[in-house]
DNA sequence: ACCTGAACACCGTTCAAGT
DNA sequence: ACCTGAACACCGTTCAAGT
């Protein structure tokens, strides 16, 4: 239970980083209104007139930790050579974020909506495939979701929902356009994939032939591995 | 909201069954002792008298899931040639389990505790690769935790808690005699690993190094793939 | 032995009231 | 505008009581 500092208004900021502390501190069961309201030095209704409820408080906390993430992401990615590099600086810094806050994932995976910051990570790692390393935008989406565990530290489908523009979305086509403006790889990358085939399952990722596809890169790594240590066997 | 059936008095199986099928129908946060007792045609009271409480019902439903994905991959086992299909099979059986229950990941990464059939899926794992594919322990042990989010469906750290015998535990000898004997493979995969160096950080895991192995297993698939659809380049 | 009702301590949230 | 206290509907769980 961390210390109140001074007397400070509230605020939507202050809210969120005393609950990613207490979330720290003593788990995701700990946050709760009234004893994030106490840690606070306030009274639970208060935290109404900074956050609409438990939802948003929730939410709250994932946009706070992506926000973190890419902090962390952007403080290394001046050392890399190639897109290789690129990818594997941002998933250890990813796991560095993780560690510091282990209760993201379950929280992630328990929530149905999309974090604001979310799609712009997806847009950075097949800017990072396609730009750096000229891979084709089928490629790219097959190895955003084998990365997907590792690049972000938890297991995420994008677009589940209305990734990108929420609160003020016009248009579809006026959604379409903010988010080629906003994240052209992305836009890129659903388009060149939808008009690719008429099989896709959930939307237009077939999750099962994604599933396959990663799990075959796992097998043949590992018999590359096996053959690696006995060259005669 | 399932129809109550018959009279039958209640046991653990038919109140974790019921569980499930809650779960499964309306998610997790549904799954409440009055709730589950409503369903049953019966007092919230009641449940503990076959159960202990609340906690000991999730991992009542965790270990339901678990012995589900048992019968799955064993339905499915005789199919397989070699160490690769088997391994591959195993994920495609644990895929379709999570697929019918999709609370199970976020459920298991809130337990603390080891379900109580999961060391006999790893044991499994093992033997598939020691004894089909000829793995040392060491890379079979990489081998685990590379496909370990795919070949169980979630992520999860062997041995965080008391994997294996639980309740009847006697002396630490017993333990690991009762371990060689119903698991092993497991077994000897940590006594392989404890010897082979003293820099393991979280017990006998260094889970940053197998970390940075699945990463490069998925890195170097991912270059070869792109090598495979751009010759030239 | 199995099931029940009332009660306790907690939770998120609404609402009318304070300043 | 920001904060508060009382209240409501829910939760897990204890306990004494029923059969």
């Amino acid at each position: 239970v961390p210390a109140r500092a001074g007397r400070r208004p509230l605020s939507r900021d202050r809210v969120l980083a005393a609950a990613v502390d207490l979330a720290d501190a003593e788990g995701l069961e700990a946050v709760t209104m009234r004893r994030l309201a106490a840690a606070l030095g306030v009274e639970a209704m208060s935290l109404y007139h900074h956050l609409p409820g438990k939802d948003a408080l929730l939410d709250g906390l994932l946009d706070t930790v992506v926000a973190e993430m890419g902090t962390a992401v952007a403080a290394r990615s001046g050392e890399a050579a190639d897109w290789r590099e690129a990818l594997r600086l941002r998933c250890l810094s990813a796991r560095e974020v993780m560690l510091r806050h282990p209760w993201v994932p379950g929280l992630m995976n328990a929530r149905t909506t999309v974090p604001a910051g979310l799609p712009r990570h997806y847009d950075a790692i097949l800017a990072t495939l396609v730009e750096d390393g000229g891979f084709s935008y089928h490629l790219a989406h097959r190895a955003l979701h084998a990365l997907g565990t590792m690049a972000l530290g938890f297991v995420q489908e994008p677009f589940a929902a209305g990734a990108g523009a929420a609160d003020d979305a016009g248009t579809d086509a006026e959604v379409a356009a903010a988010m080629a403006a906003d994240l052209p790889h992305l836009a890129a990358m659903v388009a060149a994939e939808s008009h690719a085939g008429d099989e896709q399952v959930l939307g237009w990722c077939d999750s099962q032939a994604e599933f396959e596809f990663t799990l075959g890169l796992l097998l043949d790594g590992l018999a590359a591995a096996h053959a690696a240590e006995t060259p005669a066997g």
